[in-house]
DNA sequence: ATTATCTATAGATCTATAGATAATGC
DNA sequence: ATTATCTATAGATCTATAGATAATGC
């Protein structure tokens, strides 16, 4: 009973429709939240009925869940490239925190998203709201970890402050982008606060 | 037809309510969001109806605004007591930059709420997202200003981008203890992250 | 028969109002 | 008479489902 790989012309049809509405998804809930996006709203920028969209995806909530995979397996493979000559675990600070910061640039939508999802997760299920704080957590000590490689001096306490500091002033500048895009230039904050923050040598303190 | 300055006692209980209001609202914004809490779960965190809210506040947008204004109220009061000594404008910075930062610690609620909002803005009133707007523009200016007059070095382009930086960090560690409260211990970051981005000499790139 | 879509609508909120009621002050 | 409260409910969403319809493949 395997299902044959052939894709017929209507399923070629559906995964395109899915492809719309999560592209719509994630703009409309970057842009108003995600309580305050409708799925008729999703429906009516896709040119679809709301049915379809719940026929696709059953929940709102799945829906969200769908964004998360496709968001998910795009860092698999943008990290699948950065991997060459790297340490394990290092490619993801290196997806993360490289210097032309392109996943950061590139996708402020999924990123605005994410931090707004941050600060309504006491109202949605809480299995969202664990991802998320798992992925930050891994974030903040991997690189905290390579700090303390690279700095041999830094002591365990300051190379988390640090670290910790760092991802916060990443969240930090995409929440003033949202409230002013003309008071933040991101590429030229971001190499300098990688230079004051993760660059300068230990305060011993 | 000037109303005498005397209050009666039901007018006193009014005064409590609104109060009682104001407060449960704030906490619950923070917590769950604004569009996420509905005027039905204020009252029954105040042990009221619904239309006792309406009463004092008639709609939910203007609800909010009261939370603005008493906000507002607290800051310049507590600016008046940062006064002593200080130049026009400076004590603004004193009063939200201060060593201790009491404001952000102590009122971690309103800064979390002002961070929804933010990220909410769009499908709100635009009044509100402007006024927010205006507070981090003129804080940031104002942080940029004294950063040159400490570091007459430095230039333009970057006391501001220090200055974007650190309020961008500020705005980041409070969304951070949202996602996750063990990861970040606030007090000694900002102690740290003002170290690094404020008092720091210039890199003069 | 399978897959994807639609229209219509049920049922659950949520904001806001109407109108009654109670306490206080004149 | 004024101020503050309540119950009940209208009207506007919003999520989700039922059931019909169209296109494709066997």
């Amino acid at each position: 009973m395997t299902r044959p790989a052939e894709k017929t012309r209507k399923e070629l049809e559906g995964e395109r429709t899915r492809q719309k509405i999560i592209e719509a998804a994630v703009k409309l809930f970057a842009e108003k939240g995600y309580r305050a996006t409708s799925v008729a709203t999703i429906a009516k920028a896709c040119g679809i009925s709301t049915a379809t969209v719940f026929w696709h995806f059953q929940t709102k909530e799945r829906l969200l869940q769908g964004i998360f995979s496709d968001m998910i397996s795009e860092v698999q493979k943008n990290m699948g490239e950065k991997r060459t000559g790297k340490a394990p675990g290092e490619e993801v600070v290196a997806v993360l925190a490289e210097d032309e910061f392109d996943y950061f640039t590139e996708h402020a939508d999924h990123m605005r998203m994410l931090l707004g999802l941050i600060l309504e997760a006491e109202s949605e299920g809480g299995n969202i709201s664990q991802l998320l704080r798992g992925l930050i957590r891994s974030y903040v000590d991997l690189l905290a970890a390579q700090l303390r490689k690279t700095h041999p001096a830094l002591q365990a306490a300051e190379s988390k402050e640090r670290a910790g500091a760092f991802v916060a002033t990443l969240a930090g500048i995409v929440v003033l982008r949202v409230a002013d895009a003309s008071i933040v230039d991101a590429a030229p904050m971001v190499r300098l606060v990688r230079k004051l923050l993760l660059d300068s040598p230990p305060l011993g303190s």
